[in-house]
Formats: C-alpha cells, sequence, structure tokens
DNA sequence: TCGCGAATAGGGTCATTCCCTTAGGGGAAA
DNA sequence: TTTCCCCTAAGGGAATGACCCTATTCGCGA
C-alpha cells in the first residue's frame, strides 16, 4: 500500500485518538491533521490536501454529510469515507447522493476501518452493513461492498409506520381496507429483506429511519 | 502513579481502541479488559478485578448506570468512571446515584481522561462538569397534586430494555438466570402502569427514555 | 410483447404475547 | 413490628405474531 495522507474529523477528541491510533500503525499512512466539526474539515481539506476524508455524521456547525458535499466541490477526486453509529439505509443512500465512497460504523472493528480506507483510496467503495439476504443478487456482496442500498416501497412504509405505532395487522388491515393477510405478507417480507426477527427491531427501524418518532 | 488495571466498556470497537491507547501509554496502565456492553463487564469485572471501571453510558443489554450499581453490589471499593457522549447534570446525578465516583465525556482530551482516571483511582471524585442542585421536588406537579412518576425499577428497566433490543420473554430469562414467568410478569406489570398494549409501544418508550438507542 | 416485481389474497403451524389471578420472601420505611 | 413495594414464581387461556407455502392481478419498462 502506498503513502497516504489521511484527515479525521470527529467532535469527540477520544474518538479522534483511536482512529489515528489505528491508523497510524499502517507502515506508510499518516493522520495529516484532526478537524472536531464539519466546518473546520472542509477548511483543513483546502490547505493539507489529505488523500482520505474520513468524517463523523453528527458533528456540531456542519455534519458530515453537508461536509462531504462541499469538499467534493472543491476536491471531486476526494476519497470520503462517512463514519456513523446507527446503521442505517437512509443514511448509506445520502451519504453516496453526498459524494462518500463509503460508510463504517463506530462498532465496527479496526480491521474493519483499515479495510474501508483502503477500499476508497483505490477508487472502489465500502458499505459495512451487515449482509442481507437479498435474493436478487444485487446486494451486499462478502467484501461488505454495497451495490444498491435498502428500500422499502410505498405501501411497505405505510406499514411499517402503522406497526411501529402499535397497531396490530388486524386493524392495518381494516385501516387499509385490505386483508389481514396481506398485512401479514408485507410484514413478513420486509421483515425478511431487513434480516429481523421481531416487532423490537422494526420499530427500532423505523425511529433510525425516520418513518416514524420515538 | 502506581501501575493500574482498567476495565473498559463501550459498545463501539474504534471507540475502545480509542480509550485502550490513550491509557496504555501511560507507564504501567494496561487494560486488562475490553467489554461491549454492560453485561459482559459485570461479567469480566468479577473475573479479572480491574482496579479501574470505564464504562460508557449507553450500551446493548445493559446500559453503565444499571452496570456501575450490579458492580457496586459486586465490588463496593471499586473505582467506577462513567463515559458519556452528552453532558448532563441529570446524567452525573445517577452516576453518583449509581456509585460512579467521576464522569467524562467523549469530546474530553486525552489529559482530561488520564486527569480522571487518576483521580478515582485515588479515591478522589473527577466530574468534567459540575452538578445542579437537586434539592428541588421531584413528583410534584406544579398544581400541587401528588403525581406518581411511573418511573421503572432498576430490574424492570433491565427488562424493558433487553424487550426493546427484540429479545422474547424466553431469552431473557435465560439471560437473567430467573424463571420466565418471572419475565413475564414484569413486562405485564410495566405496561399495565404506562397504559400500553404493544410491543412497539414500549419500544418507543424505550428510545424515547433513551433506555435504548434507536 | 415479455418479464418482472409490487400488491393482493389465502393456506397452515407453531411460538409468543398479553392479560388475569394468586403467592412467598426480602428489604426499606413507618 | 407492621406495612408496603419489589422481585420472584406459577397456571391458564385467548389472541396475535412469526414464518412457511402458493397464486392471481396489474402496471411498468426492457
Amino acid at each position: 500500500m502506498k503513502n497516504l495522507r489521511i484527515l479525521i474529523a470527529d467532535d469527540h477528541a477520544l474518538v479522534r485518538q483511536g482512529l489515528r491510533s489505528v491508523l497510524e500503525a499502517q507502515p506508510g499512512w499518516t493522520v495529516c491533521g484532526e478537524a472536531e466539526n464539519g466546518r473546520q474539515a472542509v477548511k483543513l481539506g483546502r490547505e493539507l490536501k489529505p488523500d482520505i476524508f474520513l468524517l463523523d455524521v453528527t458533528m456540531p456547525e456542519l455534519n458530515g454529510l453537508d461536509a462531504t458535499k462541499q469538499i467534493c466541490r472543491n476536491r471531486p477526486d476526494a476519497a470520503i469515507l462517512i463514519l456513523t453509529m446507527h446503521e442505517s439505509d437512509q443514511l448509506c443512500a445520502d451519504a453516496i447522493h453526498a459524494g462518500a465512497r463509503g460508510c463504517v460504523l463506530k462498532s465496527d472493528s479496526p480491521r474493519q476501518l483499515l479495510a474501508a480506507v483502503e477500499a476508497v483510496a483505490t477508487g472502489k467503495q465500502y458499505f459495512t452493513r451487515l449482509i442481507r439476504d437479498m435474493s436478487d443478487g444485487h446486494g451486499i456482496s462478502a467484501t461488505g461492498v454495497a451495490r444498491v442500498p435498502l428500500r422499502l416501497s410505498a405501501r411497505e412504509r405505510e406499514i411499517v409506520q402503522l406497526l411501529a405505532e402499535g397497531r396490530t395487522n388486524k386493524e392495518i388491515a381494516a385501516l387499509l381496507g385490505i386483508a389481514f393477510k396481506t398485512v401479514d405478507a408485507h410484514r413478513t417480507n420486509v421483515m425478511r429483506r431487513l434480516s429481523m426477527h421481531s416487532t423490537a427491531e422494526l420499530v427500532r427501524y423505523a425511529v433510525r429511519e425516520r418513518i416514524i418518532q420515538a
């Protein structure tokens, strides 16, 4: 692996320290700067011209996604890796749209972070989503490289919302004027696609994806 | 400074790595174990008997404050330092009440973390923010009508957390080493007191009350 | 035109939730 | 000591959810 200069941005100093210690353990890799918000990251990016940007999503003043957009305008070839606490399909989609090449979780292992940095440095994409059972084969490969973030159809979204609001299949069927079994089918489909096994997980998904408010 | 053995608990691997690199840079200090949730921290604490516990607040299965209470029962002399993302007077008060000796923010500098560890190791307290005077009334509404705060007991909160994480009564019973019917009783009690009628509502409650993260 | 996927509907089976009642022991507070 | 709350536990029963199937209709786009 060639030499790499990396800029890290996270509002938590202790997290920055963790990232630095993981990244600088690789020969040839250096953390050329630290930012504690998105605005600082954009500014330092112009000055230091790093090879890689590693940006936390939630930062004061300017968040990671908006920072990504600005950095992409300044430096279209920049390799930007988004760092997030919660896994979210919507976030992955937003990150791609903003111009990021990848997405890593704070709960991922140092090894996964290194793999992600190496991937985006060589022009590839890297998304550490859990590997999901997607029968169309357009899902996520075993290497963690994603093609298409998972999306729900409008109907599925509607039903997930009602489920997450605490309604039963039967109530939803009555509300929507469809059969109980149809509601059950939608629920089953969604849960299988998302690799979930309980209502609780579905509710948390709905909150994460802003389908409902907690 | 004498030798110190430290146990760290945080659900984010990259944060653990950061804490480790900061702590182990001190001569004589070692991180003797890592836990990714509160339950694991309690278990490892019994086995490894560390001098210091460094516990994140928000963790799956068992949060840092409830873990603190359990560790204090096992090892009354343990020095427990709470790690949190958001600064909050209420949290500091809760941490003291649970038995912690200090509170550090993830946005604090490595230097502050080291100072905090050194303080609690020598029997002192360390809080990065002052604690608000908590003498003002609790449980009485503005109209003067005594209101039951609908607070959950520690055991109930523990079970609500596990339920909201998607576990079944049976799984929780196995995890806590109690009877399935006891878990069911706790769940039923909580839901009746909170006027809830479904798991979904319970999950949303848990998210609102920050018992779990979405 | 053909194929695909979404939405609809119905079949069955087994596990789980939800709600009721009752009850003993322990600890804290009065 | 007595009272009260919490944790523990159990039995029973109705309702619901979780997870398998297959199948038809419809609209969109290759």
